[in-house]
RNA sequence: GCCCCUGUAGCUCAGCUGGAUAGAGCGUCCGCCUCCUAAGCGGAAGGUCACACGUUCGAAUCGUGUCAGGGGCGCCA
């Protein structure tokens, strides 16, 4: 609707211009918005006071000339020029019902566009370490970048979503031999545990596991196992070096067990982990198209060869024994290690690797979801990627702040040291996957979240999640209860009866209806899901406030036919909305 | 020290590529079920948009500076 608008006021233009009256060349694309105030009209064009100038002319003048020229259009009711040069259009009624038979026609594809068509887009987005369960801040990136994808995937856009698993590297190999420990552990052998380990619950559950299908296979002694180890860095020893410690922990359980065994335990941890990430996700309405392994771009030498290419371009250099990244040569702070003094690629190495990758396969745009934490890493990569002749405007990155719960008001203490984080799965468990959806994507990324579990919880009006579902399973009630009163309640077809519609509260019910689309499409193109929250929690105010002000259920059969295609069709924009952000939409609640 | 984010009602936040009188929810106060779910609705009070300059027809929005809060800065990932 706003667009056939554009339309209007773009040939006024061009009229003028062949007149004479605006100077010829580049008309601008005139911005068309909502009003805020009704009595303003419906939409609103700024166009007379930002072309006054170069028309030589008073904005009002100007805008009485744009005016004259707009072609008739049966949409629109009347125009008006207000204000500092405003030109309002008001809409016929008839342009609002028209959306009823149009919302109940598409379905369920009502909203959606075709902008993106054409354009294949990539989101990676949660990608934490295969080291842990998944914890809140987590599910808040794999909340948002979930909602993003939908909403590229609703305008047009062909979304391809991927996990980075980051199965190589050192912190796998901690997480190994932390298993192993808690194996030898159940075993019978007693020593400490080493401070830099995971000392999870979940290490011990996967340790059990190897436990019981293995008894003693894995076992060795303590002695043998921690004889003439550098020592580990604790309280009472603050002059040993932890990281010296696992690392030579690491060495000596590849030295015992050998390669095989020592694979063996390393699978079991990585897959047990990333089985429980998986699920957790998918009950969480989070899917991917793929899950790329860090290990399988070391293993196919993608990363021993986009080292190499950074090498032959000469972008690298040695210094202490390790190869660095020339970062600075494209802005970035500091120089950056590819590759260790023991020869090990790092993990940036692996990184630019993956993205290189992520560019060769052909995406219009690559859009990763990280960690606000993260956000110095950004420049980096992108040099990298500059450095290797891609355009890292491709590139987006989204940094997604941190996650507070609050409980009773007060803020919930989490540290992974002390093991009292709170998992995604936990939270899913307290407060239901619904609210836990919604309530992530309520704020922009880069606002810093505040999470309330009492009000996620709360089965009240305040509670936004089930304000907005509450309105939807009133409808689908409407409908239960006019079947059991005997009420015909087949639709008529088209617009038939609509014009009924006349009361303030349906028409406030349509206007906002008819927003739905500029919405998706703005959210989806700013990546915000939190507008479409928004969004829904206005329609549902409105739905709610029309359910109290007037009786869908009436006699008059030809009203209660247009009052009930216009309920079908805010059902039907509910659920549109709430299935973008992966949250139900009850029959019944 | 450097970098990123944030400062709008008592609280939590919207405010679209600058636009008309600054918006919601919660909380507070006052009302509304003989009626389709009161898990709901209506109304009232509540603001120096952190501060100062600048850009222009016009600034909460853009720019610079100041102040305040949060986060990040490793041959870790």
């Amino acid at each position: 609707m706003k667009a056939q608008i554009q339309q209007l006021v773009s040939q006024a233009l061009e009229r003028l211009a062949a007149d004479g009256a605006l100077p010829a060349g580049r008309i601008p694309q005139p911005v068309i918005e909502r009003t805020r105030d009704a009595a303003h009209g419906d939409f609103a064009c700024n166009v007379a006071m930002v072309l006054a100038k170069v028309a030589r002319c008073r904005p009002r003048d100007l805008a009485e000339k744009v005016v004259a020229a707009l072609p008739d259009s049966r949409r629109v009711a009347r125009v008006e020029i207000a204000g500092p040069g405003f030109i309002n259009f008001f809409l016929a009624p008839e342009a609002y019902r028209e959306l009823v038979p149009e919302i109940l026609h598409q379905g369920h594809d009502f909203g959606r566009s075709r902008i993106g068509a054409g354009k294949r887009v990539q989101v990676e987005f949660v990608s934490a370490n295969p080291t842990g369960p998944l914890h809140v801040g987590h599910g808040r990136g794999a909340a948002y970048g979930a909602a993003v994808a939908d909403l590229l995937e609703a305008v047009g856009f062909e979304v391809h979503r991927e996990y980075y698993v980051n199965d190589a590297g050192r912190q796998m190999d901690i997480l190994a031999t932390s298993v192993w420990l808690r194996y030898l552990g159940l075993c019978g052998e007693t020593f400490s545990f080493p401070s830099n380990g995971y000392r999870g619950d979940y290490v011990l559950d996967i340790a059990a596991t190897l436990h019981q299908e293995h008894g003693d296979d894995y076992r060795h002694s303590a002695a043998e196992v921690f004889a003439d180890l550098p020592p580990d860095e604790t309280p009472q020893q603050p002059d040993g070096d932890k990281e010296a410690h696992i690392d030579a922990l690491i060495e000596r359980a590849r030295h015992l067990l050998g390669d095989i065994r020592y694979r063996y335990v390393f699978e079991l941890g990585l897959n047990n982990i990333l089985d429980d990430i998986r699920e957790d996700l998918e009950e969480f309405g989070v899917c991917y198209e793929k899950w790329y392994s860090e290990r399988s771009l070391v293993e196919s030498g993608a990363v021993n060869k986009v080292v190499q290419r950074l090498r032959d371009s000469g972008h690298l250099y040695e210094k202490d024994g390790a190869l660095w990244f020339r970062s600075t040569d494209y802005g970035d702070e500091k120089d950056r290690v590819v590759e260790r003094d023991n020869g090990q690629t790092t993990y940036f190495a692996s990184d630019i690797a993956y993205h290189a990758d992520k560019l060769e396969r052909g995406f219009e745009r690559v859009i990763d979801v990280w960690g606000a934490d993260h956000h110095g890493y950004v420049p980096r990569v992108k040099a990298a990627l500059e450095a290797l002749g891609d355009d890292p405007a491709r590139l987006d990155v989204l940094l997604v702040q941190f996650a507070n719960l609050y409980r009773q008001g007060r803020k919930v203490q989490m540290s992974t040291r002390s093991g009292s984080f709170v998992t995604l799965r936990e939270l899913r468990q307290e407060v239901g996957r619904d609210a836990a959806r919604f309530f992530y994507v309520m704020r922009k990324c880069e606002q810093h979240l505040d999470f309330d579990l009492d009000l996620a919880k709360s089965q009240s009006s305040d509670n936004p999640v089930y304000y907005v579902q509450y309105a939807h399973a009133r409808v689908c009630s409407v409908l239960k209860q006019g079947a059991g009163k005997g009420f015909d309640l087949e639709t008529s077809a088209g617009a038939t009866n609509l014009e009924h519609l006349t009361e303030d509260h349906e028409q406030a019910l349509l206007r906002t209806l008819s927003r739905y689309a500029e919405v998706v499409e703005a959210a989806a193109l700013k990546e915000e899901p939190h507008q479409l929250t928004h969004y829904l929690r206005e329609l549902a105010n409105d739905f709610h406030t029309y359910y109290n002000a007037h009786q869908f259920l009436v006699d008059d059969r030809a009203l209660r036919d247009a009052r009930i295609k216009l309920i079908l069709a805010v059902r039907q924009v509910l659920r549109n909305g709430l299935n973008l952000l992966g949250v139900s939409a009850p029959e019944s609640m």
